[in-house]
DNA sequence: AAAAAATGACTGACCAGTCAGTCAGTAACC
DNA sequence: GGTTACTGACTGACTGGTCAGTCATTTTTT
């Protein structure tokens, strides 16, 4: 806990170029830039309706006020966007290469090639910028789940389009990167463990158990796996793991590793299939 | 929250003592207190003979120089060895709640009921206490490995066997806080992460997958299976983040677990006929 | 009393977060 | 089109709290 808002006097600044003081007053009647507020804790707090990786400042966007001048979203607001992108890259990266505690912002400054100020500009703070991070990769998965639930398959086929949809989204992209974070950090983070309990787990689960469990009822799987579902994503989990520790001393084929998982599993309700 | 040291590595930490030569020579013709060197870096630099546990400072026990004196390892001894457990288990509950850049020596200090020097007595610096720690908990378990590489039963005997050595001996001990420290701050520490893999996984994978082509030729499991055996232990590494992250939402019953992957994977080949 | 062990106040690097000041863009007005 | 006024995004030097590591001093053991 260290420095926080306090409320000073007299900063003696010492610009180089000081100026009289008229333009500091006319500063100061405008300033309140009040950062933090536009999109708020999110996550933080205890209610965590996860904010949808909506927009966050530069709140209206074209509709409003001056639509009929510029549909163009004007040089500056692209530029911003722009930069917030930069800046939760820059943090992926280096949150990704060094864990949360181990990261400075300043790093993360110098690689998204902005001033560190300005991160504050778009983040609340370090630990808003890491769950921002996340949420926003999340985001898109979330949805895609969902759907998942609803359809009623075979399980195998149910298990396998999981895992292609595993390893196309999350193992082959950055998304990698934020599980892994998630996995490692969630302790730190327990809104965080939460929410992606709540909102990536949870639903897998139970889409894949209520799908089990009929499938158990006719013949098709074996009624421990409807217990531990957890079994068939296992892999997956390795894989992530493993990729950030030991690929260098032996990688690992994930594609093949979870497609023979789910052969074992249902070896014996397919026939002895296979191939 | 602010400032949290930066990681390990840090060789541009910049030694406030950087005194006068004449001073820095005195002291090293006097000093050479030396803490660190005894048992060294052990897994630090290049040559990670990992240390077994031995003894690190007060080198010379009984059997040498005061043999015929002191039997008994003097009081000094003991209280020098209780001292040192008593750092590492503080340590061990410090850095598993925290990680290793967050957490404080002062801390670990106050847990250990030592001042905050006396820790500097026995480790060279808060590294060497993190990767001691890691290898004295994990040196009992290589051992255990090596055994289990060289006896030829069954697998499903084999994979029932290593279930049960991995709940008891690391899912229901601190061993557990201690993998997922390797895992958590695996990337940081290169070598931790080389001397797990070379230590713990590989003997356990290369075990493993021997025996399973034995089975494999003779009928008793699945050739995909060789190729991975890490669907094998899967559950296990499942079971350790999942503890450690979404046991308060949905408890997860290990052994159970573990027990079904084995039944699933096994079942054809146990039962289906074919022995 | 000498030697070893232990202590904890202290130092200085370090870094999250701040804010006075700058200037590119935009708008308004000629 | 050109000129001027305004805005707010961006900057980076700076602050204050923090903590790894040190060492002169005190305590304990022999």
């Amino acid at each position: 806990m260290a420095s926080r808002r306090r409320t000073p006097s007299a900063p003696q600044r010492r610009k180089p170029s000081d100026e009289a003081p008229v333009a500091a007053a006319a500063k100061a009647a405008v300033k309140v830039r009040d950062n933090g507020g536009p999109k708020g804790r999110s996550l933080t707090s205890g209610r965590p309706s996860f904010p949808a990786s909506g927009e966050r400042k530069t709140a209206a966007p074209d509709a409003s006020n001056s639509a009929s001048r510029k549909l163009v979203p004007s040089r500056r607001k692209s530029r911003s966007v722009a930069r917030r992108q930069a800046i939760l890259a820059a943090a992926l990266d280096e949150f990704s290469q060094s864990g949360f505690a181990a990261t400075r912002l300043d790093d993360v400054a110098v690689r998204a090639s902005v001033a560190k100020g300005t991160i504050y500009l778009y983040f609340r703070d370090k630990e808003s910028l890491f769950q921002e991070l996340v949420l926003d990769m999340l985001a898109p998965l979330v949805s895609r789940i969902q759907v998942l639930g609803a359809i009623e398959i075979p399980v195998r086929v149910l298990a396998e389009r999981m895992a292609e949809l595993f390893v196309r989204e999350v193992y082959e992209t950055r998304r990698k990167d934020v599980m892994r974070l998630i996995l490692l950090e969630g302790r730190r983070f327990p809104n965080l463990a939460e929410f992606y309990y709540r909102e990536v787990l949870a639903p897998v689960l139970t889409a894949v158990r209520a799908n089990l469990k009929c499938a158990v009822a006719r013949g098709e799987a074996a009624p421990g796996l409807a217990r531990f579902p957890q079994i068939l994503v296992a892999p997956g989990l390795i894989a992530v793991i493993w990729s950030g520790l030991f690929d260098a001393y032996e990688p690992l084929d994930v594609r093949a590793m979870m497609e023979t998982q789910i052969e074992l599993l249902f070896a014996r309700a397919g026939e002895g299939g296979a191939t």
